[in-house]
DNA sequence: GCGACAG
DNA sequence: ATCTTGTCGC
């Protein structure tokens, strides 16, 4: 219907961006001062919510980041917006920001219009160091996000019960920093953590309105979607690695 | 000390 | 993330 064609733009690491361990450590010490967490965040099913992702070519060195809104009531699409870019860092777990967000940027800045909230594909507070990807970029951004990885990270969880809607908690010591949540019956749960501007309670319930039918919220599944096209097309126009 | 480890 | 065929199911 209205779906915009995607913008697509350049991304470009920042000037310095950090290029070792200790730089990136010492950047998310910093910028997790910055995080909001005693908010409840926008209600599920109303204004927009917007997905993000990447998708890579290592032997490239190439990223492309594509974000992709959605009328939060219908689940239609209303915006898209790729960026492509170089890789901004090695993949390092626990760092996963510092490979992604440079691009992602760049896409969100390339919506046509306002993201609302943003949901990250990866952890925003169960992180070791609670200070995921979907922190990252909410910090940055200064919008509501909300992280939704598929696989478990660092903190382990006690499989949640087997329908939709059953979920187990993610602790780091006594805090539930995330959790383990069922979107399909009998399918492998997703996990589910604030990120910024969101309280936990509220990002599991825009989770379950973006999974009326899969397991993944309908924002990655389209955001994934596009930047995998996005990747190709930007890859189309150099064979390989040249003698340049 | 040796693995495991979001994407 | 990415490399990869066929196959079972709606």
């Amino acid at each position: 219907m209205t779906d915009t064609q995607a913008v697509t733009a350049a991304a470009r690491v920042p000037e310095g961006w950090p290029t070792t361990e200790a730089a990136a450590l010492a950047v998310q010490d910093e910028l997790r001062a910055l995080l909001v967490l005693d908010r409840e965040g926008p209600p599920p099913g109303e204004g927009r919510v917007t997905g993000v992702d990447v998708a890579y070519d290592d032997a490239r060195g190439v990223v492309a980041a594509a974000a992709v809104t959605l009328d939060a009531a219908t689940l239609a699409v209303t915006g898209r917006a790729v960026a492509v870019g170089p890789v901004a860092f090695p993949y390092v777990p626990g760092l996963l920001a510092f490979r992604e967000v440079p691009a992602v940027l760049a896409a969100l800045e390339a919506l046509p219009g306002p993201p609302g909230l943003v949901v990250c594909d990866g952890y925003g507070l169960a992180h070791p160091r609670r200070f995921g990807l979907a922190c990252h970029v909410g910090v940055l951004t200064g919008l509501p996000t909300v992280g939704v990885a598929k696989n478990p990270f660092v903190l382990a969880a006690d499989p949640p019960g087997p329908r939709r809607g059953d979920h187990a908690p993610l602790r780091l010591g006594e805090e539930e920093v995330g959790r383990a949540l069922r979107t399909r019956a009998g399918v492998k749960p997703v996990f589910v953590s604030a990120g910024h501007l969101v309280s936990l309670d509220n990002a599991c319930a825009h989770t379950l309105a973006l999974t009326p039918r899969y397991r993944l919220p309908e924002t990655t599944r389209h955001a994934d979607a596009l930047c995998r096209r996005a990747l190709k097309e930007a890859l189309a126009g150099r064979p390989a690695t040249t003698t340049d």
